[in-house]
RNA sequence: UGGCCCAUGGUGUAAUUGGCAACACACCGGUUUUUGGUACCGACAUUCAAGGUUCGAGUCCUUGUGGGCCAACCA
């Protein structure tokens, strides 16, 4: 058997060529970084795909490591949170870290920065800043502060750490360059007094750190080889190597392995959106029943759904990694949930919009027992019964009165199969004063009981019809979703807010009628219902109640002719 | 009057690094089928533009064009 050639992506070109030019394949160690500031979403697993995709190729260690650096907007549940939707995914991380853990080291660096006179304590508004910054087009100008004494921008911090100012009065700046073309190099803010309790460190501290002076020293700290994030983070390279150039100074001794950032372009998936701010608008303002709502393309959104960890991994892993802004065709994302269940979920009966059909020749009172397979694709998973009756219920779209011969349902005079049962011929049909179909009238021909074998039963008929004994129906509710949004890129658009593409009718309720064998379906089962598509039972379900989310509906090539 | 990044079908990713543009999804058509599902078969692009180098360019060079990111005490 001759290997598939698997083309490299340009990270891993990039990882190769460094262990080409020396780096030991033992110093390889990636890191995935969440802020704890809200729910993992589907954009999120393309860069836990790639970091822990890499840790598994190279069988390096990978680290979950909390960028927890502004109390004001982290909390616990959302660590809580992260680690569990991780974990589903299948994914196994070495440590679970914090950047809070490295504040004192942090503080002991800046303090060799402020003695180096590579930082300075900056005592103006923010607003005054600002404008000193100048535009990206323009120079900026040096703070009136930018050359205080080493001894005076010393004692500035310390009191900073100390408590003895209030938020807003004091910064530490470094000391780089107001003219850069790059406004990231003029002079970033390192810390800010935030008189705010932190979910770990509690009041321990009062300045905090920012997020360039801290990710990539903590990358540092954890001696990752490649630390790679998206593509909005490009312009913060520089600063990254000019902050992690010094500290190596510093600590070479104790850590020997400089980091290197690369990036990629971020996920985007069609008809939604990935932003962190605008799906907690989604959620605060009620558009969806929380973080977890089914709708959402949060983990947990999805997860509950019915998505299963392989199909997201299998997705993520499909579409790829570059440099270039991108939007996938959610059909992809359906796509790789039914080609997993389409394998593994067990298929049953459930009519969603029934209408009563009545066997006129099956004796009245009389029952009896058909054996179902539950899944063609599975030949371990084994069968089941389904109680067959005179009185059954059919989706009312398979029946008309009359239709061409493009139409391979029941119609008047014309026999159907049903499903794991016998032949049915439509007879005739009674209406309610609006004409709409109440009973249809049927007899069948005992001849064709599937699996018989006889003759009869293996009659080519073009269609067959999913059915529930009306005496044996199991009521459900099945929720079923559409699309949340109905543009394809929702936030793309300069002049429209997304929340004026938000789909109103995005879930609808159904009353339905199940196989008695789902009475026992526990949540997180997940079921084909034939000729429909791909169910779970919901969170929400109880003893009493059932209820069942539509993870995602068959390909239905008749949906679309018609 | 800036800096950086990107450009291959409807979508996404490839192309042994200069040698027959491939794979998946979507779409369209067909075969099989006790799911109008699955499976299988077929159709679907002269690689943003114009020049240049070369026996040969998606790949290298030049100039354009288009798109993205950068002016939070956010990450």
């Amino acid at each position: 058997m001759s290997e598939e050639k698997k083309s490299l992506n340009f990270l891993e070109q990039i990882i190769e060529e460094d262990l080409a030019n020396g780096m030991s394949k033992d110093d390889l160690r990636f890191r995935f970084p969440p802020e704890p500031n809200g729910y993992l979403h589907i954009g999120h697993t393309k860069a836990i795909g790639i970091s822990f995709g890499l840790g598994q190729k190279y069988n390096a260690p990978v680290n979950l490591r909390f960028d927890d650096t502004n109390p004001a907007k982290e909390e616990q549940e959302y660590v809580d949170a992260i680690k569990k939707d991780v974990a589903w995914l299948g994914y196994q991380w070495e440590n679970e870290l914090y950047s809070s853990d490295y504040f004192q080291q942090l503080y002991d660096w800046a303090v060799l920065l402020i003695k180096d006179g590579k930082a300075y304590v900056d005592s103006q508004t923010s607003e005054e800043m600002r404008i000193q910054k100048g535009t990206p087009t323009e120079a900026g100008v040096s703070s009136p502060y930018r050359d205080r004494s080493v001894e005076e921008n010393l004692d500035l911090f310390e009191r900073m750490k100390a408590g003895e100012f209030d938020e807003g009065t004091h910064v530490l700046r470094a000391k780089i360059d107001m003219t850069s073309p790059n406004m990231l190099m003029r002079d970033p803010l390192m810390y800010r007094i935030l008189k705010k309790s932190h979910h770990r460190t509690g009041n321990n501290w009062v300045i905090y750190p920012m997020y360039d002076w801290t990710h990539g020293e903590s990358d540092y700290l954890e001696q990752i080889s490649h630390s790679l994030c998206s593509l909005e983070f490009k312009p913060h390279r520089e600063l990254y190597n000019w902050f992690r150039d010094h500290v190596y100074e510093y600590s070479k001794s104790e850590y020997p392995n400089p980091p290197k950032q690369r990036e990629f372009s971020r996920l985007n998936l069609s008809y939604t959106i990935m932003s962190k701010r605008k799906l907690l608008k989604l959620v605060e303002e009620g558009v969806v029943n929380g973080w977890d709502d089914p709708r959402m393309p949060t983990i947990s959104g999805l997860r509950r759904r019915g998505y299963t960890p392989a199909s997201i991994r299998n997705f993520i892993e499909t579409v790829g990694v570059s440099k270039r802004e991108n939007i996938i065709d959610v059909a992809l994302l359906e796509f790789k949930i039914r080609e997993d269940l389409n394998k593994t979920a067990n298929r049953v009966m459930a009519v969603l919009d029934p209408v009563k059909v009545v066997i006129d020749n099956y004796p009245e009172g009389q029952e009896e027992i058909l054996i179902a397979e539950n899944n063609p694709e599975d030949e371990n998973a084994g069968s089941r019964e389904v109680p067959f009756s005179r009185e059954i219920y059919i989706e009312r779209e398979d029946f008309r009165e009359e239709a061409n011969k493009k139409f391979f349902r029941l119609k008047l005079g014309k026999e159907v199969r049903l499903k794991n049962a016998y032949f049915i011929t439509a007879n005739s049909c009674e209406k309610d004063e609006h004409g709409n179909i109440t009973v249809i009238h049927c007899t069948y021909d005992p001849l064709t009981k599937s699996g018989s074998g006889t003759p009869e039963s293996q009659r080519k008929v073009k269609g067959t019809l999913h059915w529930v004994s009306a005496k044996h129906a199991v009521k459900a509710e099945v929720r079923a979703y559409d699309r949340l949004f109905l543009n394809e890129a929702p936030d793309g658009h300069k002049d429209k807010d997304f929340m004026e593409f938000i789909n109103p009718n995005s879930l609808e309720k159904i009353e339905a009628f199940v196989e008695p064998s789902l009475q026992t379906a526990k949540i997180g089962d997940r079921f084909q219902f034939q000729r429909l598509g791909y169910f779970n039972v919901d969170d929400d379900a109880t003893q009493e109640n059932l209820v069942f989310n539509k993870t995602v509906g068959l390909r239905d090539s008749w949906a679309k002719k018609k």
